[in-house]
DNA sequence: TCCATTTCTTATCTTTTGTTAATGTATTTA
DNA sequence: TAAATACATTAACAAAAGATAAGAAATGGA
């Protein structure tokens, strides 16, 4: 059981601010072991290809939690950079401070486990179910599915990259399944 | 830091047993909480599919840890199945007893963070990043790089399906990786 | 509102993958 | 040892995906 009190001594840690659309939350190289709640807007971490493309690895929209998990979790520099894809306002708290409170009230440690564990672990896991036993097709409604905040509004080649298909692909995905149900195709 | 008495706080605790090729760790529907150290054999999980056909989900070689990940982390019943493909042999401890260890050992707390968050989460984080930056080839080579005492040993199969492709596209990846390296094809 | 840019779709072609089945090769088991 | 089983490879075909480019639609700024 999470306890209000315990919420509340966190509460007192957080920074609120805003930024912009195309504004860097976290960018590659960064150790800053930083984790960030989404409360309005939508942030999207993408690797850079060294023919400078970049590909899309997630999305946050709101109530969605991010952070440098590459530092926070290896120890290591960022390899990803953190971008706000519309205004987005976020509450953020420093890790080890967090790391700090937890420790100095164990109760929470309950928090801490829900979270690294429930949280962050369970996308991942989730996500690598999805490649192992689903088709791209599949993959792709399972993430309308779970996602339905993010379909209309994120660019779709965001979207696909992080289904591990190309946009055009995704494009003949879309079509597909709407042929599929409408029997025939609706221009 | 993880000091030599915190481990013998753990050692004490385990059971050392070994099962034959072909036994099963873990059945699907089980809510028991165990983990498990490979001393020796493999381990593989796997999904059984309504068509009766099953799809492997991981290969667990030596010095590697696997457990009930849907009871330990999600509070549900397994949806994987966990058996020896060798005659293996495994350290287990049951996972609440470890965690009640845990907690009566602040300093082991070390050790229960490591584990949760570098080795499970690690695993699948990196295979997501692979599903979404690499191909099916390049993931193929990464694996081998990755679980060299793997490839040769586990039945190709079960690595297919680790990779998220069929067994027949993973012989045409090792045919067209041995056709490049050698110029030509050796027969 | 209009222009420029970005994004999505569509088309064409090539490559890869899935599917199914046959063949060859080990490995097991009786 | 012989037969049976499991596994890997290969082939043939269909389906899907990648790459590239061109056109349509949407978006964003001036």
């Amino acid at each position: 059981m999470i306890k209000l009190k315990h919420l509340l001594v966190l509460c007192r840690h957080l920074t609120i601010y805003t930024v912009e659309k195309g504004e860097v939350f976290i960018s590659k190289g960064s150790t800053k072991k930083q984790l960030f709640f989404v409360r309005r807007g939508m942030v999207r971490s993408y690797h850079m290809n060294d023919s400078s493309e970049d590909i899309t690895f997630q999305l946050f929209p709101e109530y969605h939690i991010f952070g440098n998990l590459h530092s926070v979790v290896f120890d290591k520099p960022s390899e990803f950079y953190y971008e706000a894809i519309e205004r987005t306002k976020v509450y953020t708290i420093d890790y080890d401070h967090l790391f700090d409170i937890l420790l100095k009230n164990p109760n929470t440690s309950v928090i801490h486990r829900k979270f690294i564990s429930k949280r962050v672990f369970h996308q991942a896991f989730n996500r690598v179910q999805g490649f192992v036993f689903l088709s791209p097709e599949e993959r792709y409604q399972k993430y309308v599915k779970d996602f339905p905040n993010v379909v209309g509004r994120a660019p779709d080649k965001y979207i696909a990259n992080v289904l591990g298909i190309t946009p055009v692909s995704l494009s003949r995905i879309r079509n597909r399944i709407a042929t599929k149900v409408n029997g025939a195709k609706v221009k």
